[in-house]
DNA sequence: GCTTTGTGTTACATTCAGTTACAAACTTTT
DNA sequence: AAAAGTTTGTAACTGAATGTAACACAAAGC
């Protein structure tokens, strides 16, 4: 898991910068684990060098920083670059979290923080700002076929190849859709959180598998015994059923 | 998955570099015999002399070396390569870790270390670099088949000639299958571990001896005596029986 | 033969996923 | 706006898969 978890292509080029070192450390350790590559800097002109020397694509910018400080870097960087910015600033207070976004932060997060849940927002930015806004990918009347059944992403229905209307609630038809856009893939619960929400979640750990179990029991024949979403100990779900992408809605 | 860490073509070139000659000496024949091709050098000189005239897919660098440390060689080599790094450090020295990632080493391990260790996480800096997807590449609805079974490797499914199907677990499956896609060759245990998992594991030496032994009570005709996944002591284990690849899904 | 090393296996511990049952949030109806 | 229904979240329990240890035995070396 994170699974690492899917050793696809690396997720995004992270850079740490908080003179803290254990801070850098257990996010390097991390995100690394989760497919990003990650450069660490302590101060501003660590920072300065690597961004220079790097495409990076994310920067996680703590407030306080020795000498300059995270906010007025912020600023800067805003002005010279596009690269989006999370901040950390310590619990409670309120006002740093407003200066942080009025220095142009992307999102900010407090500590002590969950590291799930810095990855989940780091996640949402990086989405937000490459604008593959996953509800814009699959607004296009498509329908996907896999098994025997039909999942129109226009109207939102999931039809049975002999034309039975299946009613799903909007969380199995979000995360159907998440499988049925990566077929034959292996998604992490992070990732399908994250692909069927879209947007930010601290998860229960185990809200996937409960949903997973509902749709099962929907979709599969036999829940107990499933053939379509296969589930990969320790790594997440996979849908393994080939998936064909019709563009006319269904009859 | 690596489809191309199979004896004929080496799994890759590597670069040991390291004034200590027994340590060279250890990882050029660990190396060797994974598969590996190995080249080593004492010094800067030589390491930038070998980088120059070959294609080096990974350098293992330590960061004590005569003359000129590793830390600055490994910076340097950054801006004009993307030939990715792990550093060899001493014991305990936190300082060293943060250094050599700050450095832009793909990753690092302290001294003295487990050459199983340093195998495994060479592979998984190798994966991430090479940007494979380990799952990817088998999910093409391919069979195949070998003795009396179908293995599909889209379905995730074991089927006898006669059609019945085989419950395997996540495990099971995974591991018949790195015996498939390296049929007739031995396949060491690190080998077997990287290939069914494809993540960075630090094994417990005999998870796979039990794997396999509860592989074979579900595929052997008699467990006790083998005729598939044949033993090979001191080297692993091995597929003999031949096999071919079926591009349809079983029936 | 006896020792050493490596493998097979049994038996148990641990981790992880599936599910039931209920609580909380959200919608719809009245 | 209260009540009823629906969907989603959480916890706790259960069983299955996998990891670990320990022991038995076989092969290789002496």
């Amino acid at each position: 898991m994170g699974m690492n978890d899917v050793a696809d292509t690396p997720a995004g080029h992270l850079l740490v910068v908080d003179d803290d070192r254990e801070i850098r450390g257990l996010l390097k350790r991390y995100f690394t684990r989760e497919g990003y590559r990650v450069s660490t800097a302590a101060n501003g002109v660590e920072m300065e060098q690597i961004v220079s020397n790097w495409k990076i694509d994310l920067i996680v910018l703590d407030l306080m920083l020795p000498g300059r400080d995270g906010l007025s870097l912020c600023r800067e960087l805003r002005k010279s670059t596009h690269v989006p910015i999370v901040m950390l600033t310590v619990m409670g207070e309120e006002d740093d979290r407003i200066r942080g976004f009025e220095g142009g932060a992307d999102d900010y997060i407090a500590k002590p923080f969950n590291p799930r849940e810095l990855l989940a927002r780091i996640r949402a930015v990086l989405r937000r700002t490459r604008m593959v806004a996953p509800t814009a990918e699959r607004a296009h009347g498509r329908v996907l076929c896999f098994g025997d059944w039909r999942l129109d992403l226009g109207m939102r229905r999931l039809t049975s190849s002999d034309g039975t209307l299946v009613d799903l609630s909007t969380a199995e038809f979000d995360l159907l859709t998440a499988f049925a856009e990566h077929p034959q893939q292996v998604l992490s619960r992070d990732q399908l959180l994250d692909l069927a929400r879209g947007k930010l979640e601290i998860p229960f750990d185990r809200k996937i598998d409960m949903q997973v179990s509902r749709l099962r029991h929907k979709i599969e024949e036999d829940p107990k015994n499933p053939t379509l979403i296969h589930t990969v100990r320790g790594g997440g779900y996979m849908l393994t059923a080939e998936v064909l992408i019709d563009e006319k809605p269904a009859a």
